[in-house]
DNA sequence: GGAAATCTACTCGGATACCGCGTGTCCGAGTTATGGTGG
DNA sequence: CCACCATAACTCGGACACGCGGTATCCGAGTAGATTTCC
């Protein structure tokens, strides 16, 4: 993890529309659209949640995500290590091997362990995720639907569904099959 | 605060030595030869300090850097402050407001008060502030204390007072002041 | 001998290039529903 | 009426540019000390 980055922000949001899309299996396209961001971008950051088993993907012409597991199994924290990938918050360059007054060869008192700043910030760094951790999909969920008027959620659910429903039912061009050929 | 960099751990690194320097003023220069980093980066860090009133500066061939505040009253959250700047942790991008739902124009219960993911973050932010705030530069140089060998803190005293004595010492050309023009 | 003047080396401090990561976009491979076609 | 098949649109998934922030470097302004010179 590094610093929490906006492609983390648009997977949660992204994740929190999941949580109440009943049936429908939205595409990365109507999730982006559904919340006026790049459909290019969002299209990059699902196969990251996908490899890390939050969520599945259906292929072809109705296909889309789904959360893999119930809001309640999905930590925030989960989210932020599947976008970000096991990047440290702090990375030790080990500047304590390289005292002079050392002459080249650092003495083992001064390398063993773990360096004492790297250790604050590994304690910093798990406060953090103990923080991260603690927040649920569901959690958040639930929040927000407090302060959602009552029909909101249908109504999210209905311009999911139509969106669904809408994919392919046009065709731009009718199917023009070329007959087979009918002489010698 | 955005991630934590390398600045922050050189500003640390030198800080620390600057502990238990005595009298003696090291310069950045010194400080960074000392440990076998870049001087010209580390001179780089040191006004960013200067200006937060972690430590204080003096000019000349004998100038440098000594501690403003007793050890005991700087954390190492004060440093990480200094030399990043009040980034955050997390910025929101406000994708709350752009629902399609909405058509155009975000009604109030969505953009009242602060974000529920924002507002995640600031406590995940806050968790690690907190734990930076706790560790203070005299308990990171206690710590380093015991792990070094008795005679360790006054030969890095000797290598800095060698350095600082050494500073002008040498001319390497001799002056040669030019005499006022005697005659017409 | 004492004091002023001068010079040097060193310091701090900010302005300037290089590079890697994140952001954003595009295009190809694969799959599913569709609608016509023939039996 | 039913089974089959070719088509097309849509999906996912990865490969390709752009821009910004961090890393690293260099150079100028200013000052304290040391040396020299003069009274």
């Amino acid at each position: 993890m590094a610093h929490l980055t906006s492609s983390v922000e648009y997977g949660i949001h992204c994740l929190l529309w999941l949580v109440d899309a009943g049936d429908a299996q939205p595409s990365s396209r109507d999730l982006a659209e559904l919340q006026g961001v790049s459909p290019s971008f969002v299209a990059k950051i699902f196969p990251k949640l996908e490899k890390a088993g939050l969520v599945v993907a259906s292929q072809g012409v109705r296909g889309g995500y789904r959360l893999a597991r119930p809001p309640q199994d999905i930590t925030v924290l989960d989210i932020v290590d599947a976008i970000e990938g096991p990047k440290p918050l702090f990375e030790c360059l080990e500047v304590r091997r390289r005292c002079a007054v050392f002459d080249g060869e650092a003495p083992a008192w001064a390398t063993g362990g773990v360096c004492a700043i790297h250790a604050v910030m590994q304690r910093a760094e798990q406060s953090m995720r103990d923080a991260l951790a603690q927040e649920t999909l569901a959690g958040l969920a639930g929040t927000l639907a407090c302060k959602a008027p009552a029909g909101f959620g249908s109504d999210v659910q209905q311009w999911l569904s139509g969106r669904g429903a809408a994919r392919g039912a046009v065709r731009a061009v009718p199917m023009t099959r070329r007959r087979p050929d009918p002489s010698p």
